[in-house]
RNA sequence: GGCCCCAUCGUCUAGUUAGGUCUAGGACAUCGGAUUUUCAUUCCGGUAACAGGGGUUCAAAUCCCCUUGGGGUCACCA
């Protein structure tokens, strides 16, 4: 049998991290078996702008390589794949479970029932449905419904059953009926809830697989006796654990946003985005964007490789000793019998570390196609096609080696692309290194003059003049590297010192020391 | 509170299904040291865990029970 799997996001205008966690092991699982991956829209309950609330999340799919089968924009043999547009299912089947009496309308108000599980909850009772229209005699009913009167339909709980599933990460897990209150399948407008049109697309889909999280458990007995009910195959379970916060057990979520800001394990991962964030005229501190979304990492410049290689690596390994997956690789090597069972934290620090080690993999000219937009954004360059620009970006990338580890990371160069005036200069450490010893303006001003004077403006020269100048002066290279980087970066540290003033040019280095030997004399005068 | 799930270094995890080779392995983080003009990288090395208590057994991180702790979920949401 072909194995189906299927993700069924409800369009809520961004993808949530855990989410595309499920969502990879779910399509994992359908790859490594060469079956279907599915993408269902549960849309049930929400009617405003499902277009726009799910551009968000076929784009996070796309991002990250993840394909479908069948699904939004390419269709399939189960079409239409949103839920508000298989209401005739979910009809059909409702009268299918109403006529076998299996189901039954219930004409209790809602204030009556909750006032039954107040009160079962006050004397620590179990609550199960009173089921006070079951009593109804046909004509009863026949008349309640011909008066109009409103009604929820409720699926016959079993009471006597037992529901047991043999969950593929979980094993075994029962529950008793008895304890259960009967489910609404029906609200009293006639649609379908969550509950029950998931198990009526599920078999319609074909799903033999239900790979979802762990805070799905306790809808899964519902599921189950629905599909009996229906007399449907019931599909195979697997219930992974949910994304926790990181350095926690708690369930990553979006409304928790703030306190996540205040966690120092998440610190590193704010402090990025910021940074980052900032340049590019997005608000980081904005709720439209956060780590819990996809597309925080996106626009970051993470890569697809780096955020799945941690989002794989989440409650799944390989063995004692694999860090490091493609996803060709990982679709050759999933398995559920390998995912565990509890909830794992996000791990920021890690997930950095995985991102270095895919940027480091990068070649060249994909850094360089990665960089240009983040540049362009920032209005850092005029034309990302410009030849003259990409040579000196390409350059600028090669410059920064390891320390670009996300493609935000290149405006930690920026130097090389802000006009002088506009260069920020690292105050604590210039006044430390440039206006407080005694001699630096006097020497960087001889410096300069020498600068001024070579002809071949290329980094192994200027390291041995700059080298020979400190022995010249007797001073260490030490009172004189980092006042130079200063001056000309406005950064206390920084990539190699000697290649950066080729690659800013004769002209910007002296201009920018004659910049900054300004700004120290003057603010020594003061 | 009911139901259900979970429990190995700070974190992600290997080891648990088939008890011994586990004085518990790896990775990230962290701390040292080497390399380096700074930072980063790289390389070496260190610190660091079987929640607790009972069983079963010659032998338990591994099996059983209890306790404790953590978490999920309890809608005419999904």
């Amino acid at each position: 049998m072909t194995v189906r799997t299927r993700f069924a996001p409800s369009p809520t205008g961004y993808m949530h991290i855990g989410g595309m966690r499920t969502a990879l092991f779910c399509w994992l699982w359908a790859r490594h078996n060469r079956g279907q991956f599915i993408l269902r829209i549960d849309d049930t309950d929400q009617q405003r702008n499902i277009d726009a609330a799910l551009v968000p999340i076929l784009d996070a799919f796309r991002w990250l390589g993840l394909d479908w089968d069948e699904g939004p924009e390419v269709g399939g043999p189960h079409a239409p794949y949103f839920q508000s547009q298989r209401r005739d299912l979910y009809d059909a089947a409702l009268n299918k479970l109403l006529d076998s009496g299996k189901a039954y309308r219930d004409f209790e108000v809602p204030e009556d029932t909750q006032a039954q599980r107040e009160a079962a909850e006050k004397e620590k009772r179990v609550y199960v449905s009173s089921r006070a229209s079951l009593a109804l005699t046909k004509d009863e009913t026949e008349k309640l419904i011909a008066d109009g009167k409103p009604f929820v339909v409720r699926l016959l709980v079993p009471r006597a059953d037992k529901v047991a599933i043999n969950d593929h990460v979980r094993g075994q897990v029962e529950w008793d009926c008895s304890l259960m209150p009967d489910p609404v399948v029906a609200r009293s407008d006639g649609s379908p809830l969550y509950n029950f049109a998931t198990v009526v697309d599920d078999a319609a889909l074909e799903i033999t697989h239900v790979i979802r999280a762990e805070e799905h458990l306790p809808n899964t007995p519902i599921q189950v006796l629905l599909h009996r009910a229906l007399g449907n195959k019931t599909p195979e379970w697997a219930h992974i654990p949910y994304v926790a916060s990181p350095g926690s057990k708690e369930k990553m979520s979006k409304r928790k946003i703030d306190k996540y800001r205040t966690n120092p394990q998440f610190q590193k991962m704010f402090e990025l985005g910021d940074q980052v964030l900032s340049r590019i005229g997005i608000d980081p501190k904005s709720d439209a964007l956060s780590p819990v979304m996809v597309a925080y990492y996106r626009e970051v410049g993470f890569l697809p490789a780096g955020v799945l290689n941690s989002l794989v690596r989440l409650g799944w390994s390989l063995d004692d000793a694999t860090e490091f997956f493609t996803l060709d690789d990982m679709k050759r090597k999933f398995s559920l019998e390998r995912v565990i069972k509890s909830a794992a934290g996000l791990d920021p620090d890690k997930m950095l570390s995985f991102q270095a080690h895919w940027m480091s993999q990068l070649p060249a000219d994909q850094k360089l196609d990665g960089c240009l937009p983040f540049l362009k954004k920032a209005g850092l360059i005029d034309d990302e096609n410009d030849p003259a620009t990409r040579a000196r970006v390409a350059s600028v990338i090669e410059l920064a080696a390891d320390r670009l580890r996300v493609f935000g990371d290149i405006f930690q160069l920026d130097e090389f692309f802000v006009a002088d005036a506009d260069l920020k200069i690292d105050d604590k450490n210039f006044q430390k290194r440039v206006v407080k010893p005694e001699t630096a303006v006097d020497l960087l001003r001889d410096l300069r003059k020498r600068l001024a004077e070579v002809v071949d403006f290329a980094s192994a020269p200027l390291h041995d003049l700059l080298q020979s100048f400190a022995a010249e002066k007797q001073v260490k290279v030490g009172d004189v590297f980092p006042a130079v980087r200063l001056c000309v970066t406005g950064k206390a540290q920084g990539a190699d010192l000697f290649r950066s003033l080729e690659l800013l040019g004769q002209e910007c280095v002296l201009r920018r020391m004659d910049r900054a030997i300004g700004l120290a004399e003057s603010q020594r005068a003061s």
